[in-house]
Parts: structure tokens; sequence; C-alpha cells
DNA sequence: CGCGATGATTGCCG
DNA sequence: CGGCAATCATCGCG
């Protein structure tokens, strides 16, 4: 490493440019007869001519020695230097990025939809709820999970190839112009930094063609979901057993149809509903909000037509009287009002109020019960 | 096929 | 956040 320092003069190619040639300029200029000038030319001629055949060992040689030259690393640290004050200055203040809200509820909805998170803990375990929940009723849509979950694993498997494809292809790449720039490295001023920087600039392209990836497989995913799961499509009416259950408690309630959570959650458990019927959001406990519907459909159905329902609320008023009599003592009847309205008010409604606004309804009301308010 | 029944969703409100 | 009211979209019966 010593003898570095002298290596451009050894190989000639410091200053005088091709060493042979100068040698014969001397030559030249020393003759003095035009022989040997003639002579000379000719050589340097024939030289040129032959000069594109070394050009290449030329050129190595030549960067070689100018890497190997003392002053080298100086220079270059100055050449970073100024660089990095005219370039990266101007585009230091775009560096860092704050987490892009879009990719993050992307991948919240991927986690969320099993497609994304451990490989199969999640799907199965999706997939194992799913079916636990489908046991209670569902015989019939158990299959249409089937079907669902088979094409969620299939595009979760395609997310993943494809997630692992770009990581690999971003890591040669990455790899693969690292090592190009160290190379260049040699001869034009780059400096560690700079190919930091050069490499986070590549992850940040692939990253967003992750993004893209990520956004279709979503598309995907709602498309397969509106397909299967949406509630609307895929109706299906509760059993018999269920709207009777239902309505027995609606009906001997009806002075409070609001069942708290753990009614509705009794309620649900005693019709079977557990998530027989198609939901929309990830699955989950949704059987409460299945009997919160009925009861909020029933309320607001049985509300505006009361006459409608007339005959039904006798008879789950009757079954209800027979129950309690027959089962327990005499005294009981609390919350067994055989006939509706008992309380004076349907709910939220004053009772006057709902009076005026239902003419027709006075008879129905006044004559069922509650002479007091004559 | 038409129409009422019915479960689910949406927007609004307290 | 839960309930109400309106509305949607499917179901199921005649």
């Amino acid at each position: 490493m010593d003898e570095q320092p002298r290596l451009m003069h050894s190989h000639g190619v410091g200053m005088a440019g091709h060493p042979g040639l100068a040698q014969h300029m001397q030559d030249g200029t020393a003759g003095t007869d035009g022989e040997g000038r003639k002579q000379d030319i000719g050589d340097i001629l024939q030289q040129i001519m032959t000069i594109t055949d070394q050009s290449l060992d030329e050129a190595q040689a030549r960067k070689h020695a100018l890497n190997c030259h003392r002053m080298k690393p100086a220079l270059f640290n100055v050449l970073c230097e100024i660089k990095e004050k005219t370039v990266l200055s101007i585009r230091g203040a775009q560096e860092e990025e704050p987490p892009d809200p879009q990719l993050m509820r992307l991948d919240n909805m991927l986690l969320a939809e099993g497609v994304a998170g451990p490989e199969k803990g999640g799907g199965s375990a999706a997939a194992a709820a799913a079916a636990a929940a489908t046991g209670g009723v569902g015989a019939d849509n158990s299959a249409e999970h089937s079907d669902y979950r088979a094409k969620l694993s299939q595009i979760r498997q395609i997310y993943h190839t494809e997630l692992e494809k770009y990581e690999q292809a971003c890591n040669e790449f990455t790899t693969h112009v690292m090592n190009l720039l160290r190379e260049q490295s040699r001869t034009r001023p780059i400096s560690p930094k700079e190919i930091e920087r050069m490499v986070s600039i590549i992850h940040r392209k692939f990253s967003s063609i992750q993004m893209q990836l990520k956004q279709s497989t979503c598309e995907a995913v709602m498309i397969l979901r509106s397909r299967f799961l949406d509630a609307r499509r895929k109706r299906r009416n509760f059993n018999k057993q269920a709207t009777e259950i239902l309505n027995e408690y609606f009906y001997s309630h009806l002075s409070n149809p609001y069942p708290s959570e753990e009614a509705k959650e009794e309620l649900a458990k005693k019709c079977g509903i557990t998530v027989s019927q198609v939901t929309k959001k990830p699955i989950h406990l949704h059987c409460q909000v299945q009997v919160s519907n009925w009861f909020g459909n029933k309320r607001i159905r049985y509300k505006k037509n009361i006459g409608k329902f007339q005959e039904e609320a006798n008879m789950y008023a009757a079954r209800t009287a027979v129950n309690a009599t027959s089962v327990s003592a005499h005294g009981s009847q609390a919350n067994s009002p055989s006939t509706p309205n008992s309380a004076g008010e349907i709910w939220t409604l004053d009772y006057f109020d709902f009076l005026s606004f239902n003419p027709r309804l006075t008879c129905t009301v006044i004559l069922s019960e509650d002479r007091s308010l004559w």
C-alpha cells in the first residue's frame, strides 16, 4: 500500500497521457532530420490507430490509479460534503413521514377480516368462531359460510404470496442498488448517508406498491362480503319457534318492551338466534343485535298499528296467563298484563298525545282497560 | 308475479 | 350509544 502514491507514474498515466507517445515526441524533438520526423508521425498515427484497443485497460488502470491516490479519501469526503450540502439540504425537509392513515386503515381492515395477521391463526380462529356460531340453527348457511371462508382464504393466500414476493423483490433490489452505489462510490462522491437515503426511497416505493396490493385486497374482501354476507341480500326469516319466543317476551313485557343486555342475550340463546342470520360486521356477538333489531322493528310496527296486532297480543297474553296460572300460585300476576297499554302510555308517547294522534285507537284502548281515565 | 311481511340499515336525536 | 322512523331488499304466500 505504501507504494501506491507512485503508481500513477509507474503506470505512466499521470500527466503526459500516452507513455509511448511522450517518448517518441521527445525523440522527435531531439532528432533534426526530416526522415526521423516522418518516422515519428508514422508511429504516432500507428499508436492512435491502436489506441482504441487499449482504452479499456487504460481506463481501468486510470481508475485504479485514481482510487489509490493518497489524496483520494480526503477529496472524496470534501466532495461528499459539498454534495450533501447542496443536494440533500434541499430534500432533507421531506424525509420523515407520519404513518399514513390510509395505510393504517387498510391494515386494520385486513386484520379485522382475518386476511392479514397470523397466517393460519386469525383465519382459522375466525372460521372456528363462525362455525361454532353457526352450529346453533343454520345448517343451510353454514354452507354459505364455508363458501365464503374458502373464498376469503383464497384471497388471503394471494395476498400473502404477493406480499412476500414484493418484499423479496424489494430486498433484492435494495441490495442490488446498494452494491451498485458502493461500487460507484469509489469513483464518484456517494456518502453512506446518501445510500441510506436511496434505500429509504426504494422502500417507500415498494411500500406504495404494497399499499396498492392492500387496497385491491380490501376491495376484493368488500366485494366478497357484499356478495355473501350482505344482510339485505341474504336475509333469512327467523324460524317459527324464535318468533314465538320473541313475541312471548314482547307481549308479556308490553308495558316496557325494552329487554336489557342480559335479557337479549338470554333471548338470543333461547331462540337459537346466534349469528345464523347473516351479518355485515366481523362475526361477533351479533345475536343481541339481531334481538335488538327485532324489538326495534316490533315496537315501531306495533305502535304504528296496534289494531293489527291486537289479535296476536291477545293470543300471547292468554298463553302467558295460562302459563302463569298453571305454573305458579294465584297472586303473581305482576308482569302479565293481559291487555296492552295498561300503563296508559305507549312507551315514549304520552297517553293523551297518543289518543289524539290515533283517534281510531281510543275505542280499543279505552274499552280494554283502565276506567279511571274517563 | 305482486304484494305484504320482515329483518337489516341508515340518519337523526337526546 | 341506544332508540326511533324511514327505507331498503329479500322472503314467502296466494
